[in-house]
DNA sequence: ATAGTAACTATGATAATCATAGTGACAAGA
DNA sequence: TCTTGTCACTATGATTATCATAGTTACTAT
């Protein structure tokens, strides 16, 4: 391909977002990141995304401000990244993702009754199924208010692309 | 490149919808479909993409079961796109990206004070923001309920790209 | 007979992607 | 000291998706 069309300069703010989010890597890394797996090899395990990928991603994500590089120990070097508070407000889009494919993207009895990762309101206990605002207490949801179970046939998909 | 990574046997419903999401083209044409225009030439002109690309994505919506080709005239063959059940799903997702862009992916000023594009719950009549929930009355937001006012930025842009 | 329109398909150059192997900086054990 | 191991990457080469541009099909209108 020649160079990706450039979608930076419009004013469409799906066009905006869809300059940083319309790459499949990049989704897979977020969603990682949002999981809590913060270090490169953890994260390129688990998407089973290449090395160059995920260095060129990162490094992306870093320069738009959504994630940080972070040192955490200097004897030898070693990073991690993290989400800003640009990348954390990024969860309504994740969230959508993941609501909108458990509502679609299974086949009948696939995971065996349930969702693919359940949601549980830590507020107030609730089930959250695939709303925006908990079923339990009518409180909108956002990042850090779920406690995720995945299903089995998930974790043990998980177990086995782990290092 | 090589073949494309298939993440549509993954277990994580993130990965899922990221399989037919994560690409930017894609994303581009959902959001023109979900402003009505269904066009195959209006697409094209409006997202800036060439012909192949706005054909094989097209067709892979139609695929998946997002959208639908629907013969609105027969002499001549003309065909439009719409979007299924399935494709207004997405509305939460496009949404949540359009949300995420007016907070964080404009310059101070750039727009000049309001957000790019500005919408009115059409139940009540309030402004809503960037939320999830009408601020005014409460009620989770919905495809359909929201009518969109493009800023005077936003409507010279689109209107330079018409054909 | 010529021009115009909508919805595409075909072609060739370019560049992003994948798989695989390799590097740098260090720690721990034999 | 020598070897092995870990983490975070970088380098290389084959493959293929993407872009720009031009062409096609099936008509209608003048």
């Amino acid at each position: 391909m020649p160079k990706r069309a450039d979608l930076s300069d419009t004013y469409c703010p799906v066009g905006r977002s869809a300059e940083i989010l319309g790459d499949r890597a990049v989704l897979l890394i977020l969603r990682d990141l949002f999981f809590g797996r913060r270090r490169f090899e953890a994260i390129a395990a688990n998407t089973g995304l290449g090395p160059q990928i995920v260095s060129a991603r990162l490094k992306l994500l870093v320069e738009e401000g959504v994630a940080e590089r972070h040192a955490y120990q200097e004897r030898p070097p070693r990073h991690e990244y993290r989400l800003t508070a640009k990348g954390k407000d990024l969860f309504d889009v994740l969230y959508a993702m993941r609501n909108w494919a458990e509502r679609w993207a299974y086949a009948e009895g696939e995971i065996g009754g349930g969702p693919a990762m359940r949601y549980v309101h830590r507020a107030c206990g609730a089930d959250v199924g695939t709303s925006v605002v908990c079923p339990g207490c009518g409180e909108p949801l956002r990042y850090g208010d779920l406690k995720g179970e995945p299903s089995a046939a998930l974790k043990a998909e998980q177990a086995a692309r782990a290092v």
